[in-house]
DNA sequence: CGAGGGCTATTCCTTTAGGGTTAGCCAGCC
DNA sequence: GGCTGGCTAACCCTAAAGGAATAGCCCTCG
């Protein structure tokens, strides 16, 4: 990985991003900047993934809300290929949960897309420095994911549930009783009854309501 | 309004937008078109309706999910202040309600961000006529929005709510049970039970967990 | 002033949810 | 072979939810 520290050659940067008019906008912004060389832009999470491995650019500005394969699994994916630059995540989302998740999974930054051109390339600048960058008004919210971090370690996870499990809660969070699901699926009421006592228990949940707005939340329904 | 119709004056634009980088990638391609002409951007709503209100653009590009006011209540403002030029929602959203609100409330278009920019100008282009555009990706959508309107006559509407019941939605849309919402809003369970009951007969649904899940999923919680 | 709507509350009753336990069947694993 | 985990199912029991009806209190509107 080539890092730029100085007056040296320029810093590549990438975009990942389905709007064509906020890539042209980003191009635009970086072409008055000397050290911020702007190397390839897509619009294709896929392509995005491909290019940045042949390309190998110090930054990706990924975008967060992509159809398809989402910012979050692109993100992975360049990580599990070994791709070992700067990836930024640049996104409209200022929810705790999609920060949170983006950082956990090796994001070194998190800029919304409402930020000021001129914030937007200083964070640049530093984060192609290997600094983290974190959009300012996101800072209140950090800390106070760091404190329910401390007082609820047992963060609900969608992996600790079986398949058959996590069918049940996506039928639930549909709205569903247990003896609606029961017959869409062709089991026994009683049979729901226990699955969704185990994904409760599982998840630390204390109702079905609260595992349904969960569910809705993480997107998990559907 | 001043509606230009061929190779007259350019037709004048506005946009309202809290992406800077989106605005000015907008900006960018209308300059390269010498029949539009972008009089007049801002990031903040407010702002944004005075602006469209003084210079009478003859249309307003306007984004659907900014902070505070949002797009639909910018919408229904420029129309309640006589404002008679176009108003296209400019957003990233192709949620079916989304698109449908916003039509209901006299937007004369609905385009996505993701489109390519040739696009953007021809439909702009279309729009400054007088004709309504919508991104194409959107008819199936929309087509299901009529048939759902035809075998549902009776979707869900918060405004058919009182402030209580909305109130009560909104704990139990965060999974809370009657009896933790008594205790929160100190009434007694009962009560809360009563508020439950009208506002599931009035949204026509069948439990609080449909409730819960719907109310999340319009953004009603919180 | 009376009517109506909103908020509160209560009583009665039925249905639904959820916890605990036991158990059969089947797959993969050591 | 025994063991474990997942799916199924049934039993018992308590708690929670929800429907129907009635009613008092307060406010607003005509």
């Amino acid at each position: 990985m080539t890092l730029t520290t100085a007056n040296d050659t320029p810093a590549t940067l990438m975009i990942i991003d389905d709007h064509p008019l906020l890539r042209r906008g980003v191009a635009q912004l970086l072409e008055l900047e000397d050290d911020l060389e702007l190397v390839g832009e897509t619009g294709d999470p896929e392509e995005g993934i491909a290019l940045a491995l042949k390309l190998e650019p110090d930054l990706v500005l990924l975008d967060l809300n992509m159809p398809g394969v989402n910012g979050l699994e692109a993100l992975r994916r360049l990580r599990e290929a070994n791709y070992s630059g700067r990836v930024v995540m640049f996104t409209v989302s200022d929810h705790e949960d999609d920060v949170v998740a983006a950082l956990r999974n090796g994001a070194d930054g998190y800029l919304l897309k409402d930020m000021e051109p001129e914030d937007m390339v200083r964070q640049l600048r530093q984060a192609a420095l290997g600094r983290m960058v974190i959009s300012e008004s996101l800072t209140a919210l950090l800390a106070e994911a760091l404190r329910n971090q401390r007082n609820a370690p047992t963060t609900p996870d969608i992996h600790s549930l079986t398949q058959r499990e996590r069918e049940i809660l996506q039928q639930l969070a549909s709205g569903l009783s247990n003896k609606l699901i029961a017959r869409k699926l062709d089991i026994t009421e009683g049979t729901v009854k226990v699955h969704v006592k185990h994904l409760l228990k599982k998840l630390n949940l204390r109702s079905r309501v609260e595992a349904a707005v969960w569910a809705v939340q993480e997107g998990i329904d559907h």
